[in-house]
DNA sequence: ATAAGTGTTGCGCA
DNA sequence: CTGCGCAACACTTA
């Protein structure tokens, strides 16, 4: 589950490695995850010099002389950089550099690898859609962005188009630690709960970022991150017990995902 | 061994 | 607007 803060490594890590190579070949093995006929994403990409790399939300974005390639990895998978005779067994999608080394993608679920035209980000849809990254918000934008609403919490913070770059993962700590449950209506929510559930986004995450991010995703060099199970508070941790008052962690049912949390720090209490 | 569960996303429908 | 179920189809766990 590459969310934020597994994404924003490999932002990092892709932008001071590739910042400055040039594509001389692509090849795909799976076109669906494509948003382009293969001849288009080719042609697009052959030829290229990479000049920035960033994220918005989940997305990988690479900005190129000849347009943008857009990554992004579903509910897992790498992105590597490897020597052109050392490719891993399995990739979806190959860049290749004048340097010798190749960048070898894998998903092994729901991907996309998409390309956008020079100046014409802005047409990608799935990118344009996205709100604001969940760590680029002040607190008066983080309230304006909540004002009105009148969902669940759980399903705003999970919704890309509202804030970007927060999943199914790390929202069970993040709740916890803002002592929300997840199914708290927005218009319930005090302006110190506001500011505590922004807070406890940004602590979560930089956390796992500090760390490398998560142990079960791979960097662009094959290393695990370093923020692992240990690290979480509630999270997958039905039947232990809470950190904070030792109550028991369950596991319930919220809409079509599951949630974890402790039962006494995030009552439900509408 | 077979099947259910799962980190993402967009879509259609109530 | 919001929730919810579904579909995309790989891999792990029960």
């Amino acid at each position: 589950m590459p969310e934020l803060p597994e994404i924003t490594c490999r932002a990092r890590e892709m932008k001071k490695e590739l910042v400055g190579r040039t594509i001389t070949a692509v090849e795909v093995n799976q076109p669906k995850c494509l948003n382009v006929p293969v001849e288009t994403f080719v042609a697009g990409l052959v030829g290229a010099e990479v000049l920035d790399v960033t994220h918005h939300g989940k997305w990988l974005i690479s900005e190129t002389t000849r347009g943008y390639f857009l990554l992004n990895l579903g509910m897992g998978g790498e992105v590597l950089l490897v020597p052109r005779e050392k490719l891993p067994e399995k990739w979806r999608v190959r860049l290749d550099f004048a340097d010798g080394e190749s960048l070898a993608i894998h998903f092994w679920w729901f991907g996309y690898a998409h390309y956008a035209s020079p100046g014409k980000l802005g047409e990608h849809a799935m990118s344009a859609a996205l709100g604001p990254n969940a760590l680029d918000l002040p607190l008066g934008a983080f309230r304006e962005l909540l004002a009105g609403r009148r969902g669940r919490i759980k399903s705003f913070l999970l919704d890309q188009k509202r804030i970007a770059g927060i999943g199914n993962a790390y929202v069970h700590d993040i709740l916890f630690r803002a002592k929300l449950h997840p199914l708290r209506g927005i218009p319930t929510l005090s302006d110190d709960e506001i500011a505590a559930l922004r807070k406890a986004i940004r602590t979560e995450f930089q956390r796992s970022i500090r760390k490398g991010a998560a142990a079960y995703e791979l960097d662009l060099y094959g290393k695990p991150g370093r923020f692992s199970g240990k690290d979480l508070l509630v999270g997958y941790r039905e039947g232990k017990p809470c950190p904070t008052c030792g109550a028991t962690i369950e596991k319930i049912k919220t809409g079509s995902t599951s949630s974890f949390i402790c039962p006494t720090c995030q009552p439900l209490n509408d």
